[in-house]
DNA sequence: TTGTATGCGTTATCAG
DNA sequence: CTGATAACGCATACAA
């Protein structure tokens, strides 16, 4: 039967190995090179008395606390539920724990932040929610331990920033459509508060310029990431068009997108809804790309090409980032993978 | 502009509100009724410090760390994402800390408990992943740490359970199905490994029976929780049946379900998408019926009855039970809430 | 009610 | 390399 963990402490382990504590210290934290008799005693007695380190001791006198902090808007969020998943595990084996808090808001992600700085993180890592600016919040504690934010345009010298190229991924994704036949594209947007969006938009019609295909104004809408709008605007879209199409076939890609770039994955589940509500094929009439490679992509028919977020580069980065402290802030830009399933190809 | 937390120390507060050390603590840790000018001097000194306490200290000193554990299969997993969102802000109000620790197997969610059991965690609240029995480990730690489990099976009188009365669910959607005239009905089960699926296949029938519904045994089938199994599964249902149809419109609904109950919300827009493929109606031809209430239930056309977990009460009760302490294990079972909407009603 | 003094378990320092 | 001891910041028993 194992004694329960907190029932030891290192005077027992040293006890039971006859040597003194500061040695028990040493060998199990490793700042003791050799492997003799001595180490292996008291590696022996340290588990033989289930014991493991008291780390509010621990923390309090080595003022580390073998803690991160993750910040995320909400844990359905895409893309903080798939960093959850990456760092959780990444971060655990050399024994650090992650400290969670969620905010969708300013004031309740500052408040966060301020949390977790009290708690004396050894790093902290942060998803802003859409339209938060914590630039100023975050600079009061850089000095004092590391911080990443991941994705957002807020620029400090201070902390670090991991973000994801989205003109890039909107590079591909027009290039990909060209490859694949498209000669027209419409683009489901972001919400058109956010500067992020605005820039897209614009990087759109320049790669649509780049590989001379055909856009109209009235395609391209900014809108929320939901199903319904998805749906809503596609069948605005295709709605009227048949009967404009039997007019001139050689023409009906001007009146109507041949291939449809969406925002979101969910965008792109409702368009693909609507399209099979009008009798339209994907992706022989039109292709669809979504963003997010939700796990719902995989799942629908035909399965959906998608923008995936390099989320294990993202931690990878961001735990680099925070291991070389808080006096070697770094912006690095990552790009996206282009996911390419059987909505854009047969 | 302000000092960062973390520089300075009570012994700070103390100097500049000219008490001691004890007072401060007192006076900040609400042990100190009074409201008087001492009080008022404290807190200022305080406030102009910035001073926050310092974790590690307290915790090493009073034994309990102000933080509360969580273990998770996935963020992505449905039940758990939302427990994450209602959780976090719910204990942060007062300043306890979430430390997450995330697993899919045995091995790993068992390494989190010691993990989380070794940070001293005030609690611990557990989702076992599917097929994971944690009874045994939970019980060496169950006397020194007040431990949830959140859903599942396991029976342990030594740790708190909280689990959600899937048979009362079951038992709604049936009687929600037959009020909405339904005259048959199939079930697209879960997992044939768990118990938790049998049994609920079990209630299927049993309820079926006592509404005076009919079923097969041909149409009720155990698997994944996907998309594609929902299509995969519909489409086997229907696929033939419109042929026979024709033969006798007043016993079709003998020969093809008039109504669909599904394990997942997942596997219920598989078959929403198939029905649709086929041209069958929903609600008028076919019910449907899923679980989880995921936000895309609210995204499809129509909208998606749903089963939706009483995510608001599972943490209140977690978090009560954990209050109380260690001593006084409970076992509550949870009633979920149908959710009904357009695609069990007109 | 207030201050003084002790100890929580660990790591850092320093002398051997 | 090892051992003895100080110090981390706080909460609390105890004395005033």
């Amino acid at each position: 039967m194992q004694a329960p963990a907190g029932t030891s402490s290192i005077t027992n382990v040293a006890a039971k190995a006859n040597v003194s504590i500061a040695t028990v210290s040493r060998v199990l934290s490793g700042k003791r090179t050799k492997d003799d008799d001595i180490a292996r005693r008291v590696r022996a007695a340290a588990e033989e008395l289930n014991y493991s380190v008291n780390y509010a001791a621990s923390s309090l006198r080595s003022d580390t606390s073998n803690t991160i902090g993750l910040i995320i808007p909400s844990a359905t969020d895409p893309l903080s539920a798939h960093l959850l998943d990456e760092l959780e595990p990444t971060i655990d084996v050399d024994s650090q724990q992650l400290l969670l808090g969620i905010g969708q808001t300013q004031e309740i992600q500052e408040e966060r932040i301020e949390s977790l700085a009290a708690r004396n993180v050894d790093g902290l890592i942060i998803v802003a929610a859409s339209g938060v600016d914590l630039a100023a919040t975050l600079e009061r504690y850089a000095q004092h331990m590391p911080i990443v934010q991941v994705g957002g345009r807020q620029r400090s010298f201070r902390t670090s920033m991991v973000s994801i190229d989205d003109n890039a991924a909107m590079e591909m994704s027009i290039r990909h459509l060209a490859s694949c036949g498209a000669r027209s594209v419409a683009y489901l947007a972001g919400n058109n508060v956010s500067f992020e969006s605005a820039e897209l938009f614009a990087m759109f019609h320049t790669q649509v310029r780049s590989y001379a295909l055909f856009t109209s104004s009235e395609w391209n809408k900014f809108g929320e990431a939901s199903v319904q709008r998805g749906f809503h605007c596609t069948m605005n879209l295709f709605g009227n068009a048949d009967a404009l199409d039997r007019s001139d076939p050689a023409t009906a890609f001007l009146r109507r997108p041949e291939a449809l770039v969406c925002c979101d994955d969910t965008v792109a589940f409702g368009a693909m809804v609507a399209l099979d509500a009008m009798g339209l094929s994907v992706p022989d009439d039109v292709r669809i790309i979504g963003s997010g490679d939700s796990p719902l992509a995989m799942t629908t028919m035909p399965q959906l090409t998608s923008i995936r977020p390099p989320v294990e580069q993202i931690v990878a980065e961001s735990l680099r980032l925070i291991a070389a402290g808080s006096h070697s802030p770094a912006h690095i830009t990552l790009p996206p993978q282009l996911v390419v399933r059987g909505s854009t190809q047969v």
